[in-house]
DNA sequence: GTCTATACGGTGATAGAC
DNA sequence: GTCTATCACCGTATAGAC
């Protein structure tokens, strides 16, 4: 904690950098950030920071690109993949989902930041890279409909309420846990039996009777 | 639109930059909005902003306080009357819900701004405000469990995945809009497709088969 | 009440020593 | 590569005329 030199040299001061941006651009986003506080964040100047990356812009473009290029391609292969079946992609959907954003908190912040501005273009983009192929899962959907193995639904409403039920929780957090009265102990366990209980609601909400 | 001083008179200059305030901040956030925007918006001078309003953040704090107070007394109102049934308190619930933010478009851009930072606070006090009482939707729940209607479910899962549904999709619009194509018509089409499905695929994941 | 002009502070970014 | 000191700009806020 007090030789943060050090620590700078083994650990590699860039690296270091993208960390800190990481944390304070997720909690206040590109504009509510300062370039201070992320120097703080990660111990070291100022100065260093812009002698990094250029600027702020270009320190957030290029954080925010590492944080979903890493996000987006272990969510969108599973959906893409033709030889797991509907169920099992529900289940495992929602279990990558979750455990990601645990892993990595500052991720909800981002999303939310990037589109409440006109920012959605650069998400759209990587969810294209990501090699996501919609068209696999949808089949899926719709096949499963024909078999009589689900009700009919409309595929873009179901992958709408999966992902949105994964990750509000998440920008709710805060309001959760103050209405709830839940400590960091309380609000793990929630995401626990989130895990279990979500995919029975999904697939049973769609499982025919 | 050109004699907008005329106007200006007619509706009231306070009210017409909480209405351009409540657009940009929107939008922005309280960071990304300047003050200059939200003159220009509202079609007045930027001095005559602070004559009404102090400060910046006083500004803010207004209009989240007056955008929140008119969102939260309805959805909640009717979520702790015990003399509507659970089904039928889903149905309307979603289309309370989607029909409020259709028409205040402002306000999922407000929730994710206030909760993205540490201001869950507020929002909590004005949820408690508002004579929201969970405890009656809870315990209606549990009754109906009991009575072997619906499934076991843990009542604070089944409403987050409620609120999740409602108004997530409204804070990824963009994303959706990009993906899937969406002009304005196909949106609104969507949203009530969205309106009659939403429930309907709630209540299938808890009714019991 | 509404405008123009201006003061003031904060912040991103750079220069330059080490 | 890392620091200290400094600049230049932009945006909030105020003063003061009308």
């Amino acid at each position: 904690m007090e030789n943060n030199k050090n620590n700078t040299q083994l650990k590699g001061t860039e690296k270091l950098i993208m960390e800190a941006a990481k944390k304070i651009f997720g909690r206040k986003g590109l504009d509510g950030a300062r370039m201070q506080e992320i120097a703080d964040e990660a111990g070291i100047n100022k100065a260093l920071v812009h002698y990094y990356f250029r600027s702020k812009d270009k320190l957030f473009e290029t954080v925010v690109n590492e944080t979903f290029s890493s996000f987006f391609p272990k969510a969108m292969s599973l959906m893409s993949d033709p030889s797991i079946s509907l169920f099992k992609k529900i289940e495992r959907f929602v279990d990558l989902y979750i455990s990601l954003i645990q892993e990595n908190p500052h991720i909800p912040g981002f999303m939310t930041q990037e589109l409440g501005r006109g920012r959605a273009e650069r998400v759209l983009d990587m969810f294209k890279d990501s090699g996501l192929k919609p068209e696999v899962f949808f089949q899926q959907i719709e096949q499963e409909i024909k078999a009589g193995t689900i009700v009919p639904i409309t595929p873009v409403h179901l992958i709408v309420n999966m992902i949105s039920m994964c990750i509000f929780p998440f920008i709710a957090r805060p309001l959760l846990s103050g209405f709830l009265i839940m400590d960091k102990k309380d609000y793990d366990e929630f995401l626990e039996v989130r895990k279990k209980e979500l995919p029975k609601f999904i697939i049973n909400s769609i499982k025919k009777k």
